[in-house]
RNA sequence: UGGGAGAUCGUCUAAUGGUAGGACAACAGACUCUGACUCUGUUUAUCUAGGUUCGAAUCCUAGUCUCCCAGCCA
């Protein structure tokens, strides 16, 4: 373990870890198990993150481990490609897991509990359909009816499971459901189906089963298998731990070893134990959607380019927006875990981003909207090349050569013909500084016909170079630019927020959510590099002075075809003052 | 009289009958060859009404508001 991870334990206050240390210390536990347990049927989210540091964080700070668990209890609607995707995921955000299991492990687990329930008379198997057992439900305000087939005698059922089992009987037509009480407060109660026929063939187990488990029967009977100590999950579930628990105590695995036999002779470790499920709130953010079913339609429907698209809020997303871990999981370790239903401002995500790449992202120089300058008092074709900090801070990052000249980029938004009030960059006579020169006058201003601004002509005053006595004298802005003989042509694509309101999900004005969609929220420019940004790997990420952080597209930037995506701005108080 | 959960600065989150604290944001200033970073300072909160108590965010009573639940999804 992590010394910085044993301080953090200690640090984090949450109810959740609360529980976990009184767990230890009173010796209910010695020692702490739990899982991440997503459904293959999509990538990760951003909501997904904070579940994943929850479980692996804790494992890894109190010492114990932490279960990657497939709950595939669904086929049809679960792909291989989403195994792979979760765990390229979990891993890129900085965890491994104990083991890789599948609810699927325990098909022939949860068989046997289901006839021991069978047996004891605690499931029956229900020839109702699915509307009919809707009927029979009640609603929340008035109890449920008895099936008619509730009373079926212990033989009957047992005799009928197996030909579910068998495959004798067609998909909906029979369920087998615990006999609990259908005039319950708590729905989940009201005989809840533990399985149901479904001819369908699984990403794991083929068509060897006919017949699935129900989320709330394979869920619990799983964390008993793997003896979790504490469930983790979220608040939605809150009314399905009375049944979570029923499951656990009812087939009671630890008593009952005949159960899992099968999973000790596959070779799986197996201490069935008694679990505790607690609640916590998902993690919801500002100007995002987590639904998993809106994440695929922006895909399928092609409104961004895929489930790793910079703009989408997937962790895949995210990864190729260069967005990083380290300030992902800065993010949850500053939102705390609690059971109070909260939207995250998405400025927040960005400032744990900012927080982590100004310390770990080398700086450069980029002109995203280039401008020509002409130092006009230095001879045609002058060269030299400067020595920069890689790092302002860091002397650890060393130093690396920039190519300056006589004419430059520099950012049409750094020159104003008729400057704002405050404004402290370049204008007509005015004086600003380049970055690692010195100081330049501009003395005239070059227009095309249409009068646009096409040049910027100025004298650099040769006493304020470094190392000369004037160089420290002060101007009020400093400016970046690019050599224009050195500088790599590169295609920057600029993102912003995918939504332009921050609840996108809320149609109350009238739109549908992808109507929400910021049609800006991806601006491809072409772009001026020094060259020893193009020369980048992919995924390498940086600062580009004064403008924002920066990552080479993990899979279009090439060294000769440069292309990055902006991860996010720099914090800009100019700007937000209306400057 | 369905069941369950939750209400603390703008936002998240602590305080478990004993000084309402922290983080982020905001604002002001300092610094600055990035209008960044950093540093300093400031503002702002216990859902309401009663009650118990020397003392209540915390306990009690009554209310208000918000969220979740009627899949053979998870």
């Amino acid at each position: 373990m992590q010394r910085a991870d044993v301080q953090r334990a200690d640090v984090q206050r949450d109810f959740v870890r609360q529980i976990i240390r009184d767990d230890l210390a009173s010796g209910k536990h010695t020692a702490i198990r739990t899982r991440f347990p997503p459904e293959p049927n999509g990538y990760l989210h951003i909501g997904h993150a904070k579940a994943i540091c929850l479980n692996f964080g804790i494992a890894r700070e109190f010492g114990g481990w932490c279960n990657l668990r497939l709950d595939d209890t669904n086929p049809g609607k679960e792909d291989p490609e989403f195994v792979a995707g979760i765990k390229d995921d979990v891993r890129w955000l900085g965890y491994d897991w104990h083991e890789l299991r599948h609810a699927s492990d325990y098909f022939e687990v949860f068989y046997r509990a289901a006839l021991k329930l069978i047996e004891d008379g605690k499931a029956y198997v229900d020839d109702l359909s699915a509307d009919e057992v809707r009927e029979y439900r009640g609603t929340l305000t008035s109890p449920g009816r008895n099936s008619p087939y509730r009373d079926r005698s212990v033989a009957e059922n047992l005799d009928l499971f197996r030909r579910m089992r068998a495959g004798e009987f067609a998909d909906g037509s029979k369920t087998l459901r615990a006999k609990i009480d259908m005039a319950a407060g708590n729905i989940n109660l009201r005989d809840p189906a533990l399985y149901r026929i479904r001819k369908v063939a699984h990403q794991n187990t083929g068509d060897a089963w006919p017949i699935y488990p129900m989320y709330d029967f394979a869920h619990a009977l799983s964390d008993a298998m793997e003896g979790i100590t504490h469930s983790l999950c979220t608040l939605e579930f809150e009314d399905h731990r009375p049944l979570y628990d029923w499951c656990v105590d009812n087939v009671d695995l630890a008593a009952h070893p005949a159960l899992w036999q099968p999973v000790v002779d596959a070779g799986l470790e197996a201490k069935p134990a008694k679990p505790r499920q607690i609640e916590f709130s998902r993690l919801n953010l500002s100007y995002c959607i987590t639904s998993k079913r809106k994440l695929a339609q922006l895909v399928n429907e092609k409104l961004v380019d895929g489930w790793d698209d910079p703009r989408m809020n997937t962790l895949r997303g995210l990864r190729r927006r260069g967005f990083t871990p380290a300030g992902l999981r800065l993010l949850i370790e500053r939102l705390g875990i609690s059971k109070q239903n909260s939207v995250i401002d998405y400025a927040i995500l960005e400032g744990c981003i900012r927080e982590d790449l100004d310390a770990t992202a080398p700086r450069r120089m980029a002109v995203l909207d280039p401008l020509r300058l002409v130092i006009a008092n230095l001879p045609e074709g002058h060269e030299e090349t400067l020595a920069f900090a890689n790092h302002p801070k860091d002397e650890g990052f060393g130093t690396r050569q920039v190519s300056f000249s006589r004419e430059l980029w520099i950012e049409r938004d750094d020159f104003a013909e008729v400057p704002p009030k405050g404004f402290h960059r370049l204008k007509p006579d005015g004086e600003v500084r380049l970055r690692g020169v010195g100081i330049v006058k501009c003395e005239e201003v070059v227009k095309d016909a249409d009068g646009n601004v096409v040049e910027l002509r100025c004298t650099l005053d040769p006493e304020s170079r470094q190392g000369m006595p004037g160089a420290d004298r002060k101007v009020k802005g400093t400016i970046h630019w690019v050599s224009a003989a050195h500088g790599v042509a590169a295609e920057v694509r600029v993102y912003d927020r995918l939504f332009s309101v921050p609840a996108p999900d809320d149609e109350s004005d009238g739109k549908s959510w992808i109507e929400h969609i910021n049609p800006d929220a991806k601006r491809v420019v072409r772009a001026w590099l020094e060259p020893a940004a193009a020369g980048a790997g992919p995924e390498q990420r940086f600062q580009f002075e004064r403008l924002g952080y920066f990552v080479a597209d993990r899979v279009d930037h090439r060294a000769d075809a440069p292309v990055f995506n902006r991860t996010v701005t720099l914090r800009d108080t100019w700007a937000k003052q209306g400057g």
